[in-house]
DNA sequence: AATGAATGAGATTTCATTCAT
DNA sequence: CATGAATGAAATCTCATTCAT
């Protein structure tokens, strides 16, 4: 079951993603030196390119296999919840927490990921698209099940329920805006969101 | 009247900007090299550094310049709207009016400056401050009249409502998600916002 | 006989000649700019390339005119002095009233021209041997006179001389050793040489 | 013993000192390209800056690294003489003789350094002041020990020694005046420094 | 004659990537 | 597999010089 992480090569790939979104997130993709993120990850230079084609790879490597987990963990919180509310409820919760676990991921899916389209060539972001997919289904449920309003697009719905989220806790991140909790941002997203989408 | 913007310094400059704005949404900044800018803007390399110190100065001038403009657009639309709904409503409006004006502005404004306390050194973002309490004064106003929910904080409903708006054009830009209009968007924002504040 | 200095077109050269002193003096000829310059001269970049071909063109002419008048000064002060050893003296006195007169000059000479030959194609620095020849005259008739001893090469001493002298002025302008007065430094360097060259 | 020397990072370090050396005579500091410098080491570009910080830093490690050896050959060759006029004598000998032995090196001292102080900012020419001291230590304990006349300055004195054998080595280098050998000049200085010198 | 904005060639320096050890 | 010294392409920026006004 754990073969694949305990085996010395992904081992050392895992910390080198690692190093990398720990540098990415401080000084950005372009300003990350290659040499920074063999330094965190304490291996040569050259090593990275054993494990990667070359920075761009990196970057992608590294998103894939964040959001893999990070999707694995929105259908395992999200699997056995029946009400849309909830589950609404839920996703917003998990995402906080995901934020609070690990900012440096944060840091890099927010900002740098926002760009990948222009600097990564001919990547199709499949697995944000994924991502968007989940809240989607939040939505989709929940208007054929009468608890969310039907004259909504859930497209829109969706997007803007990522924009909140993903500001909120861009902003948090940041530490620009330190007039409320995680958690009051939390409850108040909530309810706007509850009001906002709910069959009265 | 029109002083400053005919006399050929000024109009240079703004020509700079201009072909920044278009290569910087195109490209990234990293990746958009000032000889593509100076292509753009149709002036050699150098007189780009004869108008901006170097390429960071080109970029916080480009937003300061382009911000200042696009406030005094939303103060203009807000001033003489009485009812906080309403104004929630303009300032939507507004937003998407602006994006839908100069998609590459947008671009540039979203993406690019996202990372801008990463490779701007000591540049502290007054200007985007300044817009989010636009925000933030249509909010506590609605608050203290009676029509917005008082047991929200204004300063995180800010930043949600940025985020959504923010989110909505910047997928609308990237064209990734053409299942509904802008149109149809604005609308789905403005209720969902309106019956996620308002007190019922 | 003033025409030549009253003529608006010599006066203007000789202003950024004068400038260039200054200039070249302070930062060296490759860290000085021509901007620098004609700021100096408060005259237009454009306009230095009016009265001199180019920067080099302008290191040479200052020279030439400069050389000139140094030359005229030497043989103003030593025509009318028979005494080799007085007029030695008078040679050594000359040189440290004309750098104390215009350091910047001195300068200009001391480090700027060590070096014409790299910088300056095809440029023979004629004016500089004519100066050394005047050294060289002092000598010789020294020597013909029997003054000074005969079994020393004329031309070994003139550069003797000069180095001497030159590098007694460099330091002081230097700053570099304020362990003793220009006075002293005169003084002490008549009477070695004095000493090392004359008959006894 | 020669390890430092044979190690292959020092092995480079120095050949790209000596070919910077033999360029920066040529060219001059400012017309050689840190290309020409490369290219003379065989090297990348890329490379001089593994081992340099820049330019500056370049020229700033070559002063230091060859003064430090002539340092140790002044030393050397004048520590087993007793009498100030021998030493002196001495001095003189080992000058030209490592005039003759790196002609380039020579040009980079006396040429280039002159103007050290005006590129190279903030760097204190140790160096050569301690370079100066060893003529000024000749001088004081020929004073001393009664050999020299003791109403002379013993800083002019330096100043005056060193002016002289740089003076005649530059024209030497330059082969401006080739109407003596060295042999002569150095005979010729000799016998005028001692004679300028002593007590009778 | 004078100006100074504009030019663009060219220099320094960085850094992703390679490859001999 | 791992290393890290070396590479060299490429980018930013400077500044002598030109030329339209």
């Amino acid at each position: 079951m754990n073969k694949k992480k305990s085996d010395p090569k992904t081992e050392k790939k895992n910390r080198i993603i690692e190093a990398a979104v720990k540098v990415f997130a401080k000084k950005g993709f372009y300003l990350a030196k290659v040499n920074d993120v063999a330094k965190a990850a304490n291996v040569a230079d050259g090593t990275i390119y054993l494990y990667f084609k070359n920075k761009d790879d990196l970057l992608i490597n590294l998103f894939e296999q964040k959001m893999e987990l990070i999707l694995q963990r929105f259908r395992e919180q999200l699997q056995d919840i029946a009400d849309p509310v909830e589950k609404l409820h839920r996703f917003i919760d998990t995402y906080f927490t995901l934020i609070e676990e690990d900012k440096d991921l944060a840091d890099v899916f927010q900002v740098e990921l926002r760009q990948s389209d222009k600097f990564l060539k001919d990547y199709h972001n499949q697995k944000f698209l994924d991502f968007l997919s989940v809240i989607h289904s939040i939505i989709q449920e929940g208007m054929e099940n009468g608890f969310f309003r039907t004259d909504l697009n859930a497209d829109v719905v969706k997007i803007l329920i990522f924009g909140t989220v993903d500001e909120i806790a861009r902003q948090w991140i940041l530490g620009a805006d330190a007039k409320y909790s995680l958690e009051e941002a939390k409850e108040n997203i909530k309810h706007i969101l509850t009001n906002g989408l709910i069959v009265f």
